[in-house]
RNA sequence: GGACCUGUGGUGCAGCUCGGAGUGCACGCCGCCCUGUCAAGGCGGAGGUCGCGGGUUCAAAUCCCGUCAGGUCCGCCA
């Protein structure tokens, strides 16, 4: 039907007659000799001359069959990749007419995404999209390519799986066949794949949709995609290997740059630079630890266990009421106040200089060698809430927009194996409760659980936590003492993964693991804010598609045939 | 569950503080004109329950209360 894309169409073809096909961009009518018509496919767009009107209107969809001709001298355009040649003598057959579109689909202005996903069939003709889901599809198919060269088989796990009530809220299937029980949708394939481990696929890999029904952010969305993988024999340097592997050939595909190798720090060690365990590699501002300074302290404000200070390159110049705001916000995070300094020739200009010390005053004078005209912030309280509350207002003051800056990749390991404690007094896992701890604090689980470190690991990107993994558990008395620190009776270990302890009595290889969210790293590649931005129907923040209308209500008899009852509102 | 922002012809905005006739801008749409445009140009035109409901007022797009939808965030996301 056609011979050529668009935007293929070159001066090297000059005196073919060949056919296009595509919509109508743009029709541009010179009384009845001529006209003009933007011709657009998912290349890119080409002029086409008609003689005489011509009776298409945007969005129909034409074929257009013409001769490559040179434009005349002097109506060259440049901002068009095909701007130097253009169909003549053009024969254009009407394939289908289309009403006016409810948004212009040539982005001289943004539209409000409301009506972007109401219609997202016709937003999905627009530029941006075009070129982001065919940058995922190109990131997509790196990723395969690079797990089957490191010897990884693709295989693909159910999406009906069974309930195991731990961590994210799962979306539940009820059963027709078995009425009044429930299949849930997996909100990840973790145990599926510890499973091919014991079934002997020592490499497995999936782009693997999971789906949790949490509430959704720009970050978010119920359903996701990840680059999921586990190896068996493999230590934790191996995973970050084939992952580092694969996300690089990605980012080569994706920006024409490879990276260099990915670094890592400790999870201590991002929480006490960054005041996060999803460190921003991309600019400074990092955390200086001024505790000693102020061990000695009459300043009120200053008597904790720890004072973490930040300075703020040019923040001098903040307002008054700008640092209210921002005391404001750092009382929200849960700090008790926040003390700021502005470093000015005369000294330190802050409602508390004149209760500093000397040594005090120079402490805070010397931070990350402040200059004059930046500020220093700095938050007294205990070292892991001080450090959060810094970590979040550097990002808050600090971050570049998603598309500026360089891509600072950053494995981030040694996470704790456990964290907080909760209602009923059990330790928590911070990752799952099948992590592997760090061999050199076996010990310390049953005497001092919150230091034990795990062999849990993150890939961070500019911020952006991309993934996470672990090495696993494949030791029933290792597993059993984790067990027991959660809490987990014997009985409710055998009933919420039975199937996965039995299947590892059969003889479990070492394994370990990771998954990565691949929506979140196109939309970095993409250099957009919103994953929504990189996936063909997302839902809104309230889980709605506003294309479909979904979530509905279902009929009578599906609910009689699954025997749901909906109970009256009230 | 909570905080904040947004909602005005098909689209994007302004108008809202400080109430006074649906007022304005840009794009799109329709008609006419135009033989080299490409954000084409010129002339004319159509198109509105100001998200919805209630209240205050002589009078509400504007003030108040509620509600719905979208967004950003907190909680949540082992």
């Amino acid at each position: 039907m056609r011979d050529y894309l668009c935007a293929s169409v070159n001066s090297a073809m000059v005196g073919n007659r060949l056919s296009v096909c595509g919509w109508v961009a743009k029709r541009r009518e010179h009384g009845e000799h001529l006209a003009f018509l933007d011709l657009r496919d998912r290349s890119g767009v080409l002029q086409a001359v008609v003689e005489g009107s011509v009776e298409v209107r945007p969005e129909f969809v034409v074929r257009v069959t013409g001769t490559v001709t040179p434009r005349p001298e002097g109506t060259v355009n440049d901002r068009l990749a095909t701007g130097e040649v253009e169909l003549t003598d053009c024969r254009v057959e009407v394939l289908a007419i289309a009403e006016s579109p409810p948004f212009q689909l040539d982005d001289r202005v943004d539209i409000d995404e409301q009506v972007r996903l109401r219609y997202r069939y016709l937003d999905l003709r627009r530029e941006n999209m075009q070129a982001n889901l065919r940058l995922r599809a190109k990131v997509n198919a790196t990723l395969r390519a690079a797990m089957d060269e490191q010897g990884f088989c693709e295989v693909e796990t159910p999406l009906l799986w069974a309930p195991t009530p731990e961590g994210a809220r799962e979306f539940v299937v009820p059963s027709r066949l078995h009425p009044g029980e429930f299949y849930v949708l997996p909100q990840s394939p973790q145990i599926a794949k510890q499973l091919l481990m014991v079934g002997g696929f020592d490499r497995y890999y999936q782009i693997a949709r999971c789906l949790r029904d949490e509430d959704l952010r720009a970050d978010r969305q119920f359903e996701f995609t990840q680059l999921d993988l586990e190896a068996s024999f493999v230590t934790q340097d191996d995973v970050l290997g084939f992952v580092s592997r694969a996300v690089l050939d990605a980012a080569q595909a994706a920006t024409g740059v490879r990276p260099g190798p990915v670094p890592s720090m400790t999870w201590a060690e991002a929480l006490d630079r960054y005041g996060t365990d999803k460190p921003d590699l991309r600019f400074g501002m990092v955390l200086q630890d001024l505790s000693s300074a102020f061990a000695a302290t009459e300043v009120k404000a200053f008597g904790a266990s720890t004072v973490k200070a930040m300075r703020v390159p040019g923040g001098a110049s903040f307002t008054r009421s700008r640092l209210d705001q921002l005391t404001d916000h750092a009382k929200e995070l849960g700090a008790k106040g926040l003390a700021w300094f502005k470093i000015t020739p005369d000294g330190l200009d802050s409602p508390l200089a004149r209760f500093l010390s000397a040594s005090e005053t120079a402490a805070v004078r010397g931070v990350d060698e402040a200059e004059v005209g930046d500020i220093i912030f700095c938050v007294a309280d205990e070292y892991a809430p001080a450090c959060k509350v810094l970590g979040t207002l550097r990002v808050a003051l600090g971050s570049p927009p998603v598309g500026e800056g360089p891509h600072h990749y950053v494995w981030v390991t040694e996470f704790p194996m456990f964290e907080g404690i909760d209602e009923e007094g059990h330790l928590m896992a911070a990752h799952h409760p099948f992590t592997m701890p760090h061999p050199e604090d076996l010990e310390l689980i049953e005497t001092d659980p919150l230091r034990v470190r795990s062999q849990a690991y993150d890939l961070v990107l500019n911020g952006w936590e991309l993934g996470s993994g672990s090495v696993r558990i494949h030791r029933a008395d290792i597993q059993s003492r984790i067990f027991s620190a959660l809490g987990i009776t014997d009985e409710e270990a055998e009933s919420r993964f039975g199937f996965l302890l039995g299947a590892f009595k059969y003889g479990a290889p070492p394994h370990a693991g990771f998954a990565f969210g691949i929506d979140r790293l196109v939309a970095i590649f993409a250099g957009v804010e919103n994953i929504r931005e990189v996936i063909a129907y997302p839902k809104t923040q309230s889980g709605a598609d506003l294309m479909t209308g979904a979530p509905k209500a279902i009929g009578e008899r599906q609910l009689r045939e699954l025997r749901i009852k909906i109970p009256p509102k009230g």
